[in-house]
DNA sequence: CGGGCGGCCTGGAGGC
DNA sequence: TGCCTCCAGGCCGCCC
């Protein structure tokens, strides 16, 4: 379940292994992700130049075009030296010259794969895909003082942490981790949070996903590393996924609730 | 117009 | 052992 600190991860390793690389050929399973894979025929002979991340986006530069790669739920992006025949749900292998492979596997296809020209897009901010997005919460210049000016009108405060149209790449899982630090409970409404709510929460935003990122993401359900590796974020939930187990800073026991036909996880005692 | 919810998918867990 | 149902959560489109 990649949120931004496992796209993040992800962004990172690819840094140290595909920049550089030149693509040869690449190779489709034919069925369609979120949207049908184009043709990534244009693709050959470009080379790598760079990776970003936008929301929970992975943006890869190549001479001429960006190809812009979503995990969904259940994606995997992995750098390999043999292409992975036994896989059941590869989608997607492009081979560079020089004999590697980095495929794209996903087993609910909930993912995308886009591919833009620089010539239309010169700069991937412009992508249509990223119009409407909100602040990056770890970009210094994502400030208190503009996480206080998105509180202007009434909505949940677990839908306003999970809408990418105020602040991006927070998740389920992490939208539970953050209010429970925050002592904050899920069910209020932004409106009626105080001000030191706010900079405990702005902070917490911050903390929590840097903290995630640090421990390389969260491997539950099907979330690895360019190598295949795990992530260890998983081990340090304070709530969620702890339901029915004894808070770690008091004696109450954690409560799950559906929020807008989500898990949501908190203390009733810590958060109010 | 905007908030909420269903659909897209598969695999794994749990019930009987 | 096998079949059924439910659940996981990102995102988009549709509906009210």
């Amino acid at each position: 379940m990649p949120e931004l600190p496992e796209v993040e991860t992800v962004k990172r390793q690819l840094k140290e292994t595909i920049i550089g690389q030149k693509i040869q050929d690449f190779k489709l399973s034919g069925l369609r992700l979120r949207r049908e894979i184009p043709s990534l025929s244009d693709l050959k002979n470009q080379t790598i130049l760079n990776i970003f991340r936008r929301n929970k986006y992975l943006i890869i530069e190549l001479n001429y075009n960006w190809l812009v790669i979503h995990l969904g739920m259940t994606g995997q992006l992995i750098f390999v030296d043999k292409i992975p025949l036994h896989k059941k749900h590869v989608h997607c292998i492009l081979h560079f010259w020089g004999g590697h492979y980095l495929y794209y596997e996903d087993p609910r296809r909930f993912g995308s794969i886009d591919l833009y020209h620089k010539k239309d897009f010169s700069d991937y901010h412009q992508i249509p895909l990223f119009e409407n997005l909100g602040f990056e919460p770890l970009e210094a210049s994502f400030t208190f003082n503009k996480f206080n000016e998105l509180f202007s009108k009434s909505k949940n405060i677990k839908s306003f942490l999970m809408d990418a149209s105020f602040v991006c790449g927070i998740g389920n899982i992490y939208a539970s981790e953050i209010l429970f630090l925050s002592k904050i409970s899920p069910k209020r409404d932004i409106l009626d949070t105080s001000e030191p709510e706010r900079k405990l929460l702005f902070q917490n935003i911050k903390n929590v996903l840097k903290k995630a990122i640090e421990l390389g993401g969260s491997s539950i359900s099907d979330f690895v590393h360019v190598n295949g590796q795990s992530g260890k974020m998983q081990n340090f939930y304070n709530v969620y996924g702890r339901n029915g187990l004894k808070c770690n800073c008091c004696n109450h026991l954690v409560e799950k609730i559906n929020q807008n036909g989500r898990s949501t996880f908190f203390c009733p005692s810590c958060q109010k």
